[in-house]
DNA sequence: CTGAAAGCGCTTACAG
DNA sequence: CTGAAAGCGCTTACAG
């Protein structure tokens, strides 16, 4: 009980009334709305999500579609839309569309056409065109992050980032420089545009003929297992490594200590991110403010939303990254041109 | 449109018909059920959440607060839950109650009251007296995983946990062992048990004026920090290390090879949980399986759910930890009795 | 096995 | 500025 009905007896006016005080629509006498105000918490007034949302038609609350939560820009970003929506009173669903589990199909056929939500925010979905289809069949604005595949994406530019790493090597002295990850399993767009952004640098150096990719996991231990196999063979062992994400880099670098290199002089690592771990490793990176762009996504949607339907909306700025110079990257030791 | 009235009207029945044999409950011809479900795929009929949630009183749906994803125990705890939630068609609100942050207060205050939800399962909440009344106080069932404070908590034995991990070293012939980690903030209380079952351990053994504890973030940048300082000193170092999660093991682990100490020759380090990165450190843990204690979380709510109000529900066995020896551990360099 | 009716708890034009 | 009434889209006893 303690519903809308009774704040209005206990206050003395009539639903409508006390509607119109709680949800600050409409004309309302202060007085009144200060009856209905304190008749609301004495009785410990809260309203009926689903009521709201039936006769109000807006749900509060947005839905939000990822792969998981176990890559660090993932969870950073999820972080930055948890805390936007949590300040505008909203709720956040969550879908889990980890690729090929069972649950990532159903999400896209059932849950996201319930109309749980008032928006949705991707985050690194990467949906294939049924996926997308689905998507953009659900009546309500979408935004996305990090996500190939959708219109105006938030997102960093990930061939220039991967260009101005690679840059930064060959700025060095660097000759012999690999890309290392993605490419396992469907290679997502934000894979593939890194690795043309280092093979773009690589070629406009002439050394079209050295490009280089290895695939791996895009994780540390992914990073890792990938990198320990390179750097085994002593004869092709590249003096750079421009890693698609920092995690990778994060491995590579745990690898080549292993192997007993000493970092940056046997070989220099450079990431994409900013991890919470680069700080630790000392590693060089191209940096994006993940949390950021959560924020920035909420933000965007939210106006979506309150726009009519066909007005226009102010995109959002699009992220940029920073090369942050630490201590895994310096001249190559081997001077001796190859 | 498209609602259940126009599903009935293409089948040629009441909407009350269309109902019980879209959802059903009570009696429905099997042809009938036959021509409402074709009616309702040849019309793309989706029902309504919220008009499901406000006639049914169920809204189909569950909420998941815990203190951010950062923490890889977490991060799988709720992929755990995501995933059963997804295949018992559920949908999952989140709540990232991170300690410290505004919207934690918000969270306990506004949102968990609103009825968003059937059922609500805490993970790693560490709620203090204030919270918890909240969290009694609203009216569905709650399950809570490696959360202290509640009752029926889903959880390893902590204590015991830390008891072995600093018995294993013992039994190597460790007797300058250290735990490491937690302290910083509010003591959660399942710091305060893996801290009681190193002292308990280390009494046993006779060794009670030996017992220290550094604290530390429970982060690997956490682990990290604390490691590097302490290894730094010669005098004080210690042969081994109990860490509170494997999170700081690894950051321990880390510091002490930068530091050019030999794992395990030099030092023992042992950590709790069994991480994603435990394999690439070789690192001696007492494993958990953090994504079957979400799984089990939600197959415990589910039958509360279902229960009747006052029916009892068997509760949900309790996850067990193992050790499991890897190459972070081995007997001390120096056998010199101290 | 099926249908008419009431009701879930709000919001929102519409009169006044 | 306020109230009576309709309605959001379902489910659920209740009759039949």
């Amino acid at each position: 009980m303690n519903g809308i009905a009774e704040v209005a007896r206990v206050a003395g006016v009539s639903k409508s009334t006390a509607s119109r005080a709680l949800s600050g629509g409409g004309y309302v006498s202060e007085q009144t709305r200060r009856r209905v105000a304190s008749a609301a918490s004495q009785v410990g007034y809260v309203p009926s999500a689903s009521a709201v949302s039936l006769a109000s038609g807006r749900t509060k609350t947005v839905g939000v579609v990822l792969p998981g939560v176990t890559r660090w820009f993932f969870a950073q970003v999820l972080e930055g839309i948890q805390q936007s929506l949590l300040s505008a009173g909203l709720d956040l669903v969550l879908y889990d569309a980890r690729i090929g589990t069972p649950g990532r199909r159903r999400i896209f056929d059932d849950f996201l056409a319930r109309g749980r939500f008032d928006g949705l925010i991707a985050v690194g979905v990467e949906p294939h065109d049924a996926e997308l289809e689905r998507i953009e069949a659900i009546r309500c604005p979408v935004v996305s992050v990090a996500s190939g595949g959708f219109p105006d994406d938030i997102a960093i530019d990930d061939m220039d980032v991967s260009r101005r790493a690679t840059e930064h090597l060959l700025g060095l002295g660097h000759r012999r420089i690999l890309f290392l990850g993605g490419g396992t399993g469907r290679e997502t767009s934000v894979e593939s545009r890194r690795l043309e952004g280092y093979r773009t640098a690589m070629d406009a150096a002439g050394l079209g003929e050295r490009v280089t990719h290895v695939r791996c996991d895009v994780s540390v231990p992914g990073g890792y297992a990938a990198a320990a196999d390179i750097l085994g063979d002593l004869r092709a062992r590249p003096t750079g490594i421009v890693a698609v994400a920092d995690e990778v880099a994060i491995g590579a670098i745990i690898a080549a200590q292993r192997l007993g290199l000493v970092i940056p002089h046997d070989l220099s690592v450079i990431g994409v991110d900013d991890h919470e771990y680069a700080g630790m490793f000392l590693l060089t990176t191209l940096a994006q403010d993940a949390r950021a762009q959560g924020s920035v996504a909420v933000d965007l949607l939210l106006r979506r939303i309150e726009a009519e339907p066909g007005g226009l909306v102010v995109p959002a700025p699009q992220p940029q990254a920073r090369l942050v110079v630490r201590n895994s990257t310096a001249a190559p030791f081997e001077t001796v041109p190859a």
